[in-house]
This record gives structure tokens, sequence and C-alpha cells, in this order.
RNA sequence: GGCGACGUAGCCAAGUGGUAAGGCAGAGGUCUGCAAAACCUCCAUCGCCGGUUCAAAUCCGGCCGUCGCCUCCA
């Protein structure tokens, strides 16, 4: 079955065809790191990471590369008003953004290049520009020509003779056209500044992620994401400069992730309504965050509120249903055939719809259809080699979303102190059970279910587990 | 003003021509000492109007509404 893709260049599905069979090269546009990152950042990094997971299921080898933007204006004018060395203060939140990237199960990419380690590659891209007659000079500054480049504005439809009404873009009456765009800005007293050719300054934003993408991928990629609202300046301007550059095909496939939407608006930095990294993963797991964001597609707008938070909770508890150890001993038999089947059918279903477009929730219902299947087969007492098979096989899948399953982790001190006490409690009870105190019983479980601690009578015994209300 | 996306049950959401996946919540039931969990059953005609078609949530037109980009943004 062939993996179909939505283009954001053509507007349309296409069968997913590598420029080299078997392999694939993806760039994923990475955050300007001067401020701590919010779910939005996680929810580009999640769906990225599953399309590299998914493609590493169907076979490909996949090289993946996303950057950090650590020299930019904010960053500049943050470190300023912290007294803090640009740099410093970029790296800080880096490496605070691996420490993220971790905690959200994402895989980390071969490669993560940065704006102030790429400096040769960027001036070098940009004298070549400038030589083909792409680039001019002003003031210090070096401006990307856009009437030079005869298909601009063909990823975001824009038209440049249209692009200049109604704009909010300040005009500077300096540039030839009001579209061109900085490739390179002059040094300002207190900013970092390298050494080029066209003299001391930093890149402009867009050419970086070009001139990172050319060293370590090469002229032209397969895959090349980032939100969508990147697509315009940002990406456009990078498919001028890369394809002005090398005269040939930047990205084969653009694809753009749909942007986290808060009490109905964008989640952003300039608006303010943000739930950081940091914010949800006190409250949360990353599973929950994983299975609310591939609920919905990834192109569209994901709505994000305290319900659809709780919803993904409780999903997940169902999907770890599943999990749980046989019961019984059938092994063979009507009951386990129906278990193979089952889990047969939802593998297939599973990479149907991924293969759709990275239909997540469809992929999501071929899990849930296995689950119930799981745990009905349970309940009739199957276990052995189908029951283990079908589990592993959920694993596998619900892997593919970056999906854990596993309980949330409850490391907190204080709860690991708890746990041979609760074990007490529940020994006890199961004293008073025996002896029918019922009563008594109730009364220990209530009081524990008061502390977030649930227990579920099974015919194996009593299991517990921490959940909050 | 320009470009674009979306509007499916209480909530989230898939489906883009043949009479509506899945999850959450809710109702009833099985199981249980009682619960919980699990399992079974029930719960929508797809924003509005008009058109095309044997047949439309799915195509076309209009309207209403929401959102994104056009400025830094995942």
């Amino acid at each position: 079955m062939a993996l179909r893709i939505y283009n954001t260049l053509t507007r349309q599905t296409e069968e997913f065809v590598p420029l080299e069979p078997g392999k694939v090269s993806m760039y994923v546009c990475g955050p300007t790191v001067y401020a701590d990152a919010h779910i939005g950042h996680a929810m580009a990094a999640i769906i990225f990471d599953t399309v590299r997971r998914y493609l590493t299921y169907k076979g490909y080898t996949v090289k993946f590369v996303t950057n950090f933007t650590d020299v930019d204006d904010k960053i500049i004018r943050r470190a300023n008003e912290q007294g803090r060395d640009p740099l410093e203060l970029a790296n800080h939140y880096a490496e605070k953004y691996f420490r993220h990237l971790s905690d959200l199960n994402v895989l980390p990419a071969h490669v993560y290049p940065r704006v102030s380690q790429e400096m040769s590659w960027i001036t070098q891209m940009i004298s070549g520009l400038e030589k083909e007659g792409f680039a001019y000079r002003l003031d210090g500054d070096v401006y990307f020509r856009v009437t030079k480049d005869e298909d601009y504005g063909k990823l975001s439809g824009r038209k440049l003779d249209e692009a200049l009404s109604g704009t909010r873009i300040e005009e500077d009456a300096r540039k030839e056209h009001p579209g061109d765009f900085a490739l390179w800005k002059g040094a300002k007293p207190g900013e970092p500044a390298w050494d080029s050719p066209f003299g001391p300054g930093r890149p402009g934003w867009h050419i970086e992620c070009s001139a990172m993408c050319l060293h370590h991928l090469g002229e032209m990629v397969d895959i090349h994401g980032g939100g969508n609202d990147l697509i315009f300046p940002h990406h456009e301007n990078e498919i001028a400069q890369s394809e002005s550059y090398t005269g040939k095909t930047f990205a084969r496939y653009w694809m753009h992730n749909g942007m986290l939407q808060l009490a109905g608006e964008k989640m952003s930095k300039s608006l303010g309504n943000l739930i950081t990294i940091d914010d949800f993963l006190k409250e949360h797991s990353a599973d929950a965050l994983r299975l609310l964001i591939f609920t919905g597609h990834y192109r569209k707008p994901v709505t994000y509120s305290p319900e659809t938070v709780e919803s993904a909770e409780r999903s997940l508890a169902r999907l770890r249903s599943a999990l749980r150890p046989a019961q019984g001993e059938l092994s063979t038999g009507e009951q386990a055939e129906a278990l193979r089947l089952a889990t047969e059918e939802a593998r297939v279903a599973f990479t149907t719809a991924m293969d759709d477009d990275f239909n997540t929730a469809g992929g999501i219902a071929a899990l849930f259809e296995l689950v119930r299947a799981i745990n009905t087969a349970r309940t009739a007492g199957v276990a052995g080699p189908f029951y283990a098979a079908a589990q592993q096989t959920l694993r596998e899948l619900a892997g593919i979303l970056g999906l854990t399953l596993t309980e949330p982790a409850s490391d907190a001190a204080s709860e690991v102190a708890a746990r041979p006490f609760i074990e007490l409690l529940v020994s006890v009870r199961r004293d008073l059970r025996q002896a029918k105190q019922w009563a008594l019983a109730d009364k220990v479980r209530d009081s524990l279910r008061a502390l977030n601690i649930v227990l579920e009578d099974t015919p194996d015994g009593t299991i517990w587990r921490y959940e909050a209300e």
C-alpha cells in the first residue's frame, strides 16, 4: 500500500515517492529559542516525529534534521533586557527544549543545526545569490530581489502585486520591491555580529534554513515541514532562496501542521495565551498530549481545553486496559482465533488509515477495535501466543504514534515513600473482605480513593494505582 | 482589502457521491458482597438555502458563522 501525502505546494494529496528509493530526507523548522516552549511547539514536534516514525515503519531509512534559531531579534532583545549574552540565552532554552523533546518521547533528530554554527554556509549562499543577481546590497544589508524570482509566491499562492495592497508591511522605501527580504542584516551596536563578504552583521531569518538544509541534506530534500504559520513568508522565502541558488527543486513535499487552538484562538507567544510544555507535563502525560493531537488531523486546528485533555486521559486508560495480563489458559480455539484475526485486521486498518496522509484518527480507531478484541478475549480466558501477539501489535502500532501506554510515572518521592503503607492497607483490607467485614473494607477503599488511590478487586487479587480525580 | 481553511451527536473527531469510524460523557444490562474495570445494548442524517445526480455529509452556487496567513510565530 502506497503512502500518500498532502503537499502544500500542489494543494493535493500525492503518492509519496522519495528521490532515492528507500531513503527519505526530512527537514523541519524548529523553534526560535528565547523563551519556554509551549505545547504548540510540542504539537509540531510530535506530529513530525510520528511522520518520521511511520516512514521508518514503512521501511524507509529516514534522515531527520531540525534546527534551532539561535540568532534573532527577539533573542537579542530578551538577552539585553536580562543583561545576558544572546547566545548563552539561546543555548539555555535550546537545552531545555531538548529535555522537553525527550519527555514528549520525540525521537532525536540526526542533526540539530544552529544558525550561529552555520555562518560560512549562510554567507556562501548569500554570495552566490548576489553573484547571480538575486540579491543586492543596501547600506550594509543584503536583500533578496523577489522580482528576479519568476515563480515567487508559488507556495503561499500570493502574487507580488497583490501582496502589496492591504498588508501591514511597513514599507521600506529603500528596497527595490516591498517584498524584498533581508538575507543579511548589517551589524548594529550592542548586537552580535559575524564577519562576512558584506561586512559585519547577522543573517536574516529565512536564509538559515535554506543554508542548513543545503549543508546537512543536500540541494533537494524529500519532505520539508513546519507549522502552517510558516508558509508565508518563511517557507516561501526559503524556496525563493534555495531554488534561485541551486536551480533545483528545493523540497518535493511540503507538509504543514495546523495550529493548537486555545479558547478558539491560536496559541502563540505574541497572544500570550500559552501553556508551556512544563505546565502541561506537571499535570498530564506526554501520551495524553499525543492522543489529543492525533485524535484530530495534523493539518487541522486542534481544540485544546480541559475537557479535551481529560477525554484524552480517559481514552488512554482504555488503551492501557488491553495490556493487562491474561487470565485464562486458552491458547487455541474459537476465541483465540478471533483474536488472531482481529489483530491482523487492526494492523491493516491502522496502516490503511496512516497511508492516507497520516489519518491518525482513523489509526486510533483501529487501535480501539483491537483493545476491545483483546479485552473480550481475556475475559473469555484466552492466553498464550495469540494473546501476547495481540498486545505486542497494540504496543507496536501505538508506538508509531509515540504512545508509551505506560502508567503515569508516580516517581514523586512522597508517593514512592507511601507505597509500603498502601500495600499494607490493601493487605489488611483483603483480610477484612475474607472475614466479610464489608463496611470496614469499603471504608479503606473509599478513604484511599479520597487520596487519589484507586483499588480494583480482580479474580487475581486487588490492584491499585494513582489516579487524580 | 487579498489568500486560505473549517462548520458532522452534550464534547472531541474520522469519513469527501451510495443511506454516518472511533473516543469522552450519558442511559440500560452482565459481572461484583458493593464498587471499579471489562464486556453487551442504546444515543446524530452531517451550519442554512437552492442546484446537479437514480443517489450528496460528500459536487456546484449563495448565505451565515468560526479560524489561520498577509508582522515575530510550530
